[in-house]
RNA sequence: AGCCCCGUGGUGUAGUGGUUAACAUAAGAGACUCUGGAUCUCUAGUCGCCGGUUCGAAUCCGGCCGGGGCUGCCA
């Protein structure tokens, strides 16, 4: 990856720098907290990237650390899936993976230093009272009746709490701040709560467990972290986060900095909505390629260095913005380009015969794998009497913009010889086979007459094709933003073409070499990937992405 | 309505008081080409509005307008 050393730093990397050049940090220490309760998606492929990128750009360290502080969603499937993400994405947390879950124990002895300083108390409310004195928007809250409970009752009631005396929602410890205060989150947030729920990390060791707002900041706290980023929803939790640590005695204070988390058009983010679609089969499942998920676009063929691409070009801001689909295809083409072998693939055949050539003769032609990359080398492509060449690649009546094979026209195959359509037969409308001759003096493409032809076309030997079926793939909303539009359901804006499975595509032999997940182009059609479906039997190929083309958008203006 | 955050080409990002406001992408045109790919060249397009400070404002200040977030015992 060639890196532009030049490229102005997004506003957390200044503040970073800041806090070097001042002497407030003499080192970096981030960190990415998921919340092991779904699978990750390109969203958090920008976290991940900023927070590991950063830590490898300050020669610094950043944790893995899951935010597990919610038995009742949270399941270890996540936790493995997400360490393979991240791993598969190009990142390593060395030996600094940890659990937010790990820290009870000492977030509890917090907690109680709270209460001790009068600073935090338990509330018999329910969840209904909680929240009808929380007060609103623009009208302060009420204090709980409950608020003034002495220490020592405060500090019996908190560990009954925490030795289960008490059922789910009895009782909850909060903080003691202000219930008027215009910052919602500042009026006596939660920090406690009681889930009589096994955890996947803790057992059942605890009946009680932590907030967000009252765990996070600690468990920062607690790694040394030094900046502790996150997404502009926990902009408003600052001063939470701040006002818990300073209560503290002797309490390592992180820096909290938000940025805008990633909008992409055409899909969607939310776990909730990720989940409705498989649950209501609109897609196969969490690694569908049509999915944002870092599973499913690893399934697509995303590879990971155009992914972290991706993420770096994006940038960093605190504008919520919503960034083109083309622009994640760009990324992926651009690192394709460079890295994937080609092949050649016709994937809605068309049967086309060269009358003089020698009925059982076959010819090894040579071609280059990758003309970017001059290391990839040359293979053998086989050409025979009988070919398959894309039916699109062939029109009878040929508009003025269309320059492919046509009756009488001659066009080179690639890697192979010029060939001369001489006739099409037809059953009904349809057309089942053309015929051509070749000509002899132009083997491997070139001709020693110096003449021109317009178009140079991929072909497939019928005799030595492998059948496969191809998925192609569109994006699966018809509308930029599907989860924005008022009055509308997000499902309601579901692309119904945004898969197309084609049967007996006809591939060159060489493709049996590749394995599942290898990423390769099929020349002029795009670039494509193995199924992991695939088997011994029945090959599966993904697209990732067509190729740009000029005749493509043409095409497609004339149909608008 | 209260508090907080944010407004730079279609999209995204830079620009931090001083040439013709930059880069990427998307769009259009052309060159080249054994991928209608890649590569190269060119074109069009931007500082939300109004005032103020200043010799000079995208940049600093004020107001307005517009967008987003916040009323879970979710994170």
């Amino acid at each position: 990856m060639s890196e532009n050393e030049q490229k102005s730093k997004d506003f957390i990397r200044e503040i970073i720098d800041h806090d070097l050049e001042t002497g407030k940090h003499d080192h970096i220490h981030t960190r990415f907290p998921p919340e092991p309760n779904g699978y990750l998606h390109i969203g958090h492929a920008k976290s991940i990237c900023l927070n590991f990128g950063i830590a490898e750009e300050y020669d610094g360290l950043c944790n893995l650390r899951f935010d597990d502080t919610n038995p009742s969603k949270e399941e270890m499937e996540y936790v493995d899936s997400i360490k393979e993400d991240i791993h598969w994405l190009g990142f390593d947390w060395d030996d600094r993976l940890y659990f937010a879950s790990d820290y009870f124990q000492q977030m509890y002895d917090y907690a109680l230093e709270l209460v001790k300083k009068g600073k935090a108390y338990v509330d018999d409310s329910s969840a209904e009272e909680i929240s009808a004195y929380r007060g609103t928007l623009t009208h302060p809250g009420k204090e709980s009746p409950y608020r003034n409970r002495s220490v020592e009752e405060n500090l019996n009631l908190i560990q009954r709490m925490k030795e289960g005396e008490f059922k789910d929602g009895e009782k909850v410890l909060r903080a003691k701040i202000d219930m008027s205060h215009p910052n919602l989150n500042m009026r006596d947030p939660i920090m406690y709560r009681i889930l009589h729920a096994s955890h996947h990390h803790t057992g059942d060791k605890w009946c009680i467990y932590p907030s967000y707002d009252w765990a996070h900041g600690l468990e920062d706290s607690i790694e040394g972290i030094t900046h502790s980023l996150c997404t502009l929803e926990f902009e408003n939790h600052r001063p939470l986060y701040d006002w818990f640590i300073d209560q503290l005695d002797d309490v390592y204070h992180p820096q909290q900095i938000e940025f805008a988390r990633l909008n992409l058009s055409y899909t969607i983010m939310s776990k909730r909505m990720l989940k409705q679609l498989i649950d209501e089969g609109y897609v196969d499942g969490w690694d569908d390629p049509r999915l944002p998920t870092i599973k499913g676009l690893r399934r697509r063929g995303f590879s990971p260095a155009s992914i972290r691409h991706f993420c770096k070009e994006i940038g960093i801001a605190k504008v919520n913005s919503l960034i083109d689909y083309a622009f994640l295809e760009h990324c992926v083409r651009q690192d394709l380009n460079k890295t994937a072998p080609r092949f050649m693939g016709v994937l809605r055949p068309l049967k086309v015969v060269i009358d003089n050539y020698p009925e059982d003769q076959v010819e090894y032609m040579e071609a280059v794998n990758n003309p970017e990359d001059e290391s990839a080398g040359t293979r053998k492509i086989p050409f025979s009497k009988t070919l398959y060449i894309e039916r699109t690649d062939f029109m009878e009546n040929p508009s003025k913009k269309f320059y492919r094979l046509s009756l009488g026209r001659e066009v080179r195959l690639r890697y192979g010889y010029f060939i001369r359509c001489t006739d099409v037969v037809k059953d009904g409308d349809e057309i089942v086979e053309i015929h051509c001759t070749y000509d002899p003096e132009t083997k491997g493409g070139y001709a020693p007459d110096g003449r021109r032809v317009k178009a140079t076309m991929h072909f497939v030997s019928a005799d030595h094709a492998v059948d496969a079926e191809v998925r192609l793939y569109n994006r699966l909303f018809t509308v930029e933003d599907p989860a924005g539009v008022k009055n509308k359901k997000f499902t309601d804006f579901i692309n119904s073409d945004s898969k197309e499975t084609i049967s007996h595509c006809k591939i060159e032999p060489n493709i049996t070499s590749l394995k599942p997940y290898d990423t390769f182009q099929f020349e002029r059609n795009g670039y494509f990937v193995i199924d992991p479906d695939t088997t011994s039997d029945h090959l599966m190929i993904n697209r990732s992405v067509a190729l740009r083309g000029k005749w493509k958008n043409f095409r497609h203006q004339q149909k608008k």
